[in-house]
Order: structure tokens, then C-alpha cells, then sequence
DNA sequence: GTGGTCTAGACCACG
DNA sequence: GTGGTCTAGACCACC
């Protein structure tokens, strides 16, 4: 699984890991049931403080993303395809809402912005797939 | 001139100011030697203490948009058109591109994404309108 | 680190800390990835208040030379030699500058400030060697 | 009388006065005996408040450079050959103080240092012949 | 009147 | 343990 940290963006890293696992999920890279890195694999790997690690399986299992099964592990709880919309939904409203509420402060017009987003997807698509 | 703080949104309050002033100054909301408000006004205004509101201006003259004329007050600085521009670019590139970077990770289409975000620069401005 | 704090200079006591750091950054005596010493560490050790410390620290992290690492600490961060050279150069240009100005605005030759310049240097490396 | 005042320099605006003032008593823009401007008349040309002026010329009165006639003016003082050099001097040798400083934390040998000084001194002469 | 600096002390978030 | 934020209050320089 994939997990990049970044210690320099000012985002505490427990919040880094906890948003990109709830993506994971998301989109499907982690499935249900499949089960999550141990506290102390995952704390090794991404060079972290293990109670780091530990704080965010603890949020992730308060949302119900993840349970907790007693001397096994931890492992991706099964999602209901409703509440799975209505995430990425919220994810993805947050995201743009930040993108709108900075255009227009910006005093950028609608079509412009919308222009300017589709630009952007494209862009990034494109690079992606080099 | 307007400003609105949350007590409760976690983003040091200091750090609000220094936003929403500056993004004032990109829009054109204040400028070129237009008079700040006094630190202790804007503190009273605020219902916070005036090291705070020092703090933020203090920062805004180390980035360069506001000056000091001492025993005078703080005022707009000139800052050139393009490195305005520049600024403002910035700020709606990075804004739009996590949006973008979300919209793709969560497997939504340009199309659908475009248009999501269309849909909520509108709703945003019907909201604002009120 | 060596750290000389003068407190009857009318210079703010976290400007002579943000200007000793930022030339120790410049020269090379602080490099990549160092640990800066904590704020109460050196607040304790030139017997200032904390708060004085970490006031001269943010404006180092705000000017890109330094960089938080929540619940760590402060380390200097990469600054690509380009952008150090240019620093380096301007901070000589200005002084010098100013030096050249004066010198002219008095009346004296060319060869004669240049002597002198290169007299005051040697005097004060003898000094500091001593 | 040419006088220049930079309001965004940081430098108190009385400093700036008396600083220029003492400069061109020093080169001879001012001789012994030359009526000094009214404070009003100076503090109207600068745009500056007259209480301003007056604590420069009070500076420039304790220093010995300039005296109070009472019920007419104020008049550039004789001064000694040898204190008239010994001011210049003063002055050249700060200014240039700082610039040895400065080369000698960034690590530049007195060599180069000295060539860069002379070269700028070069530079700085052209620019004011065109 | 303006802003700037510093202190002392409380509280918080992060690891 | 780390740094960050905010407050209250004192003092200073400048205009």
C-alpha cells in the first residue's frame, strides 16, 4: 500500500495517513476485509512514531472505516455502497468548495474558474499517463 | 472593511488575519496606500488581544504587502501589477489543483467534475447573495 | 552554536537572532537538516523569555530557511545553492554598497577607499584572531 | 538644500535628517555660517511633522555642528579642520565597518572583498557621470 | 496618538 | 519532550 508522508506541509502527519487510507478505501484500493499493516510494520515503514500510527487506526475505527478484530489485526470494515457515496461525496465537495471560495474571493468569474479547473484536470491527466 | 474570524475552525487566529487581509490586497478589496486599520482598533473590533493583530501585520510587512510609517499607522503597500498577478495565479492554481488531484483519485470524470464544480461556484454565489 | 545576544544595541533582541541565524545558514556553519537548538534551550541560554526565541524562529520559517518538525523540533532546511549564492550576493552588495555611497558622497578616491576597506579588513581579523 | 527622506526604510525620519544634514556640513554643502531652512519651511518641503525636524536640529545643536542664533535662526557652526576630518572619518570608517563585517561572516577573502569594493566603486562613479 | 518589544504564564497539538 | 498560540500588562520609540 502506498503512503507517502510529508513532513513538511504543516498537516500532522496522523491526519496524512488518515486521509490517504479513507481514500484508499474510497477508491478502492483497499477492499473489505482486507487487512490494514500492523501498528508497529506501518510506524517502521513510513519512519514515524508508532503512536502516530496508532492515533490515526484509532480515528479511522471511531468513523467505522476499519474494525478491530481482538489478537488479529485490523481490517477494512465493510462499507455500505450508500455511505461510500456519501464519503467520497464529502471529499470531494470539501475539496472543490475550497478551490470556488478562493475564486471568487479571487474575483474570478464562473466560466473562467470552470474553464480553468477543466484545464487543470486535463493537465494533470496528461502527465499522469506519461 | 470586513473581516471574520472563527474562534472554534483551529486555524490560529493571527493566521486568519494575515489571510483574509492579504486576499484583500490581491482583490483589489484594499489598495495601494489605503490605511490599515490601527492594531488596536482592529483588536477591539476582533475582541482579541492587540499582540495578535500585531502579529499578523507583523508578517504581512515581512511579506511585503504593507508597510509601516511609524507613529502613523500601517498602510497598503505598491505592489506591482504582475507580481500581483503572479500571486493571484498562485493562490487559484493550488487551491484548484487539490480539487483536481481529489476529483481523479476518487475516479470522477473532467465532465462530472467540471461540472460539480460549476454547480458550487453557483450555489456559493446564490448563498452569498442573500 | 555561537550566539552573541547585545541587549543595549536598540536592536530587537529576535532581529539579532534572526540575523546571526540566517548568516550562519548563509555561511555554512548551519547546514541541511541540522537541528536549530530548542526554543527553551536557547531561550534559557541567552536568559530571554521563550516567546522571544520562537518569535525569531517563525520568521526564519516564514523566509523558507528553516523548517518545524511537529513535536521534534527546528532544522534548517535545503536551500538550493543558487538561491543561497544570490542571498549571499545581495547581503555583500548592500553593504557594500552603502560603504561605496558614503565614500563618495565624502569625497574620497577610489584608491583611497579601497585601501582603507582592505586596512579595516585585516584590522579586524587580527582582532577576531585574537 | 537637497534632502531625501524614505519613509519605507525603517530608519527613524529625524535619523534620515540629521544623518543628511551632518553629511553635507561635512562635504561643504553647507558652510560656515549658511542659514539653516525654518523648521516649518523644512517640515513643509518634507512633508513631515515639524516636531520631527525639530529633534534633528536639536541633535545637530548638541552636537556642536550647528547654533541657535535666538529671534533669527538657526546657522551651520565653524568647525575645526581636525574635527571636520575626524567626523568624516567616523563616518566612512562605520560604513565601512560594516560592509568588512558582513564579507568576513559570508567568508569572502580580503582579495576578492577588496575588488568587489572597488569594482562597485567604479560601477556606482559611471552611473552618476551619465 | 501610532506600532514594537518583551515578559510571565496559561493552554493546546503533536510525537 | 517539542513548538504554537493567546492573553495581560509594562515599557519604549516615533510623530
Amino acid at each position: 500500500m502506498l503512503l507517502e508522508i510529508d513532513h513538511h506541509s504543516g498537516v500532522p502527519i496522523y491526519r496524512q495517513v488518515i486521509r490517504q487510507i479513507r481514500q484508499q478505501i474510497m477508491t478502492g484500493g483497499l477492499k473489505d476485509g482486507d487487512q490494514l499493516e500492523t501498528v508497529r510494520q506501518l510506524a517502521g515503514r513510513l519512519k514515524v512514531n508508532p503512536m502516530t500510527v496508532s492515533k490515526a487506526y484509532s480515528f479511522l475505527e471511531a468513523e467505522g472505516l476499519v474494525e478491530r478484530r481482538r489478537g488479529v489485526g485490523l481490517f477494512v470494515a465493510k462499507v455500505e455502497k450508500d455511505q461510500r457515496e456519501q464519503i467520497k461525496d464529502q471529499l470531494l465537495k470539501d475539496a472543490v468548495n475550497k478551490a470556488v471560495v478562493m475564486a471568487i474571493q479571487l474575483g474570478v468569474s464562473q466560466e473562467e474558474a470552470a474553464e480553468f479547473f477543466a484545464r487543470q484536470y486535463e493537465e494533470y491527466k496528461s502527465k499522469s499517463r506519461r
